[in-house]
DNA sequence: CATGAATGAGGGTTCATTCAT
DNA sequence: CATGAATGAACCCTCATTCAT
C-alpha cells in the first residue's frame, strides 16, 4: 500500500530523509534487514523511534528505498545499451566500465540490494526480477551482436554468455572495499580484458609478452 | 555452543533429522531463515513445535546443518585441486566440473546458503571466509600455474582471475532449474569454454566455423 | 492427586528410589526446585527420563518425599517433649540438643526444604504449617513450665521465646557444613549455653572467670 | 548486565515504575519469582505484557530491585555499629532496634529476598553473601568489644553468638503481621530482653518478680 | 515536529508428562 | 522395566506500529 515516502522528504538537499536512509543502508548492510530494528535505526539517524514515523510509514519503505537508489543506475544503464550504435566490443566495454562505476557509487546500498532482495514480498520482488530480465537480456543481445559482427566466437550460448559476464560484474559488490589493494580502475581493466577474451575478442596483444601476472 | 545434531539423527537413511534439515533447507531457500518460523518447519517436517526440539538444539542448528552440508563438496574441490598432478587447464576444468556438480547436488542447501552467509553469527562467518579464501587461494594458485605453464595469459592479474572464475561458478545456484532449458552438462561446456578462453587457452577452434549460437 | 510413591519403591534397602530421591535433593538444594529439571534428576539417578516415571508420578512427589524425611525426626521431637517428665531446663537441652542432631543427620533435605517449603501447594503448606505449630506450642508450653518451675525469667512472653529459640535453631541448616570448623556438638553446646541463659537460667558459672572467648 | 532500571522511572513520586516494583514484590512473596509470570505482574500493574518491557529488561531486574531495595536499610546498619562510640550493650539495643524498624518497613521485600536469594545467579549472589559477612563481621566485633568491656560473657564465641542474635532477628520477616497481635515495638524489647540475657547481660531485674507471662 | 508510552501479535524455547514399543 | 519420541501449554521477550500530548 505504502510505496512512496512522504512528500516534503525529497526536498531539501541532504535532507534529514535521506539521513535515515543512508543510516538505514549501513545498518541493513551490516545486520540485514531482520536484524536491525527500527530504534536502531533512529538512534543511528539521531531522533526518537516515534519521530522516525514522521518521514517513513514503514520499516520496508526504507528497504525499497534503498534498493530503488541501488537500481536507479543499472536500470538506466541497460537502455542505454539497447539504444547505442557502438559495436559489440566497445559496448561490452562500456558496460563494464559503467556497471562498476555504479556499483563504486552506491556500494552499500547494493549491498544491501544483494543481501535482502530474495526477502521482499513478491510485487517487489517480481518489479526487480523484471528489470534484470530487461538487463540481462540487453547483454545477450550485445553478444549476439557481437557474433554477427564477427567479432565475438560464433559458438557462445548467448545465456550462458550473458550469465557469465553478469556474475562477474555483480560480484564486485562483495569484496570491493573503496579503501583496498585494488582500484575500481584495475577492476575495470581486469574484467574487461578477462570477459573479452572469453568470447572470443583478442585483447592486449602488445602487453602478452612483456608483463607479468 | 550446541553445534552437533544429537547423536542418534545420523543414523538411519533417511532420518527424521534429515526430514526436518530438508524441510528447513526448502523452507529457509523460499522465505529466509529469519522469515521461517520453527513452527512452520514442525509443520513441514510433519511434528509438532515442542517434538521438533527432540532433534535440534536451537533454530541455528538448522542453518549450520544446511550451510555445513553446502559446504561438504565444495570444502573438498580446494584440496584435490592442491594436491593434484594434473596441468592447470584441465585443473580449471575438473574445477568447473565439479563445482558445478556440486552445486547441481546440493542446490537448495547451497542457494540457502548464499542467502544467508552473511547474517551468520561472527564464529561461523569467520569459519566460512576462511575456508573460502582456502578455495580462492587454490583457484588464485591454479591460474599461477597456468602461466607458468604457459597456458595461460602472461599478464593476467591472479586476484582478479580468481574472481571472476568464482563469480560465474557461484552464480549458478540462483539461477539454475533441475527442470530448466539448459541441462548442467552444458552449463558446464559453456563455462569451461567461457573461462578457458578468459584465461587466454585457445578452445573448441574446430567448432568455430561450423557451430552457431 | 498424587501423594504416595509408588509401592514396591519403599520395599529394597537403598533402592532405586532413594537414590532418586537424595539425587533430586541434592539438585533441589543446589539449583532450587523450579530450577531443576526431571532429566536432571534422572541422569543424576543414572536412569532416563522415560524410565523416572517408573518409580514417580511427579515431580512434585520428589519433593513431598524430601519435605516428609526432613520432618521425620522433628514431628518426633515436638510429641516427645510434650510427654517427657523432665524439668524445663533440661526438656530445653533435649530439644536443642535432638534438633541439631536431626538437622546434621538429614541437612541437604532440611535446606531443600527451607528454601522451597513456601513454593509448596496450599494443602502440602497447610500441613506443614500445622506440624510447625505444634512443635512451636510444645516450646512454648516447655517456657511456660519453666516459668512455673521458677527457673525461667518470670516476664518473658512465651511466644517470643520460642520464636527466638526456633529461629536459632532452624538457622543452623543454612550455614552449617559438616567438614567446617565449627562440629555439631560445639554448635549445641553453645546453643545450649546462650538459650538457656536467655531465658535467665544461670549456666556455666564455672568457666565465667576461667575461659577466654 | 542490565541493572539499573529505565532512567525516568525514579523522578516521580510514585511512579509506574514503583509500583510495577511493589506489584511485583507482591506477587513475588506470595507465588515465588519462578512462580509469577511476567503477564501476571503487569496485570496487577495495570499494564499490558508488552508494556511492562517499557520499564524493565528483564524480568530478573525487578527481583534485583527488589533486593536493592531490601537491603538499603541492613547494609547502612552494619556500618553504623562499626563506626558507632556506644558501648557494647547500647550497640545491641541499637541492631536490635534498628534490623527490625528495617524490617517493619520493608518487610514483603524482605520476605521476597529470604525466599528468593537462594536461586540468584552467582554474581548476585556473592554480592549479597559479601554484605551479609560484612554485616555479621560487625556483630562478632561487637560481641568481642561487650567482652572486652566485661559485660557480656567471656567465654561466648563470637561465632556462634552472632549467628544466634543474627537468626532471630532475622526470623521476623517470617512470621510478623503488621495487623497481627504483637506490635514491633514489644517484638524489640522482647527480643532485646531475650539477647542481653544471652549474652551474660542482666536485664530487666525490676520486672522479675512483678510481671507474668 | 517531536516523543514517551502503550500495544498486541508472534517468536523461540523449555519442560513435565504420556505412551507405544 | 526401560526408553525414545511426541506433545502442548506456558513462558519470557522483541518489535513494528499507533497515538495523545
Amino acid at each position: 500500500m505504502v510505496v512512496a515516502p512522504k512528500a516534503r522528504a525529497y526536498e531539501l538537499g541532504t535532507s534529514r530523509y535521506e539521513r535515515i536512509v543512508d543510516a538505514a543502508a549501513e545498518l541493513f548492510r551490516a545486520k540485514g534487514y531482520e536484524g536491525t530494528s527500527i530504534t536502531e535505526i533512529a538512534e543511528a539517524a539521531g531522533l526518537t523511534k516515534g519521530s522516525l514515523y514522521h518521514y517513513i510509514h514503514t520499516k520496508e519503505d526504507l528497504l525499497y528505498a534503498i534498493v530503488e537508489e541501488a537500481h536507479h543506475s543499472t536500470a538506466a544503464l541497460g537502455e542505454q545499451l539497447v539504444v547505442s550504435r557502438a559495436d559489440a566490443v566497445d559496448k561490452l566495454r562500456m558496460a563494464v566500465e559503467r556497471h562498476l562505476r555504479g556499483t563504486e557509487k552506491n556500494l552499500t546500498k547494493i549491498r544491501v540490494f544483494y543481501r535482502e532482495f530474495s526477502g521482499l514480498p513478491h510485487e517487489r520482488f517480481a518489479e526487480i526480477i523484471a528489470r534484470r530480465d530487461t538487463y540481462e537480456r540487453a547483454i545477450r543481445d550485445l553478444v549476439r551482436q557481437g557474433q554477427d559482427e564477427g567479432t565475438f566466437a560464433a559458438h557462445l550460448d548467448t545465456r550462458l554468455t550473458a550469465a557469465s559476464i553478469l556474475a562477474t560484474l555483480n560480484s564486485v559488490q562483495a569484496w570491493f572495499r573503496p579503501d583496498g589493494e585494488l582500484s575500481m580502475t584495475e577492476v575495470i581493466d581486469g574484467f574487461t580484458d578477462l570477459l573479452l577474451r572469453s568470447v572470443g575478442v583478442e585483447t592486449r596483444p602488445e602487453r602478452l609478452e612483456s608483463r607479468a601476472r
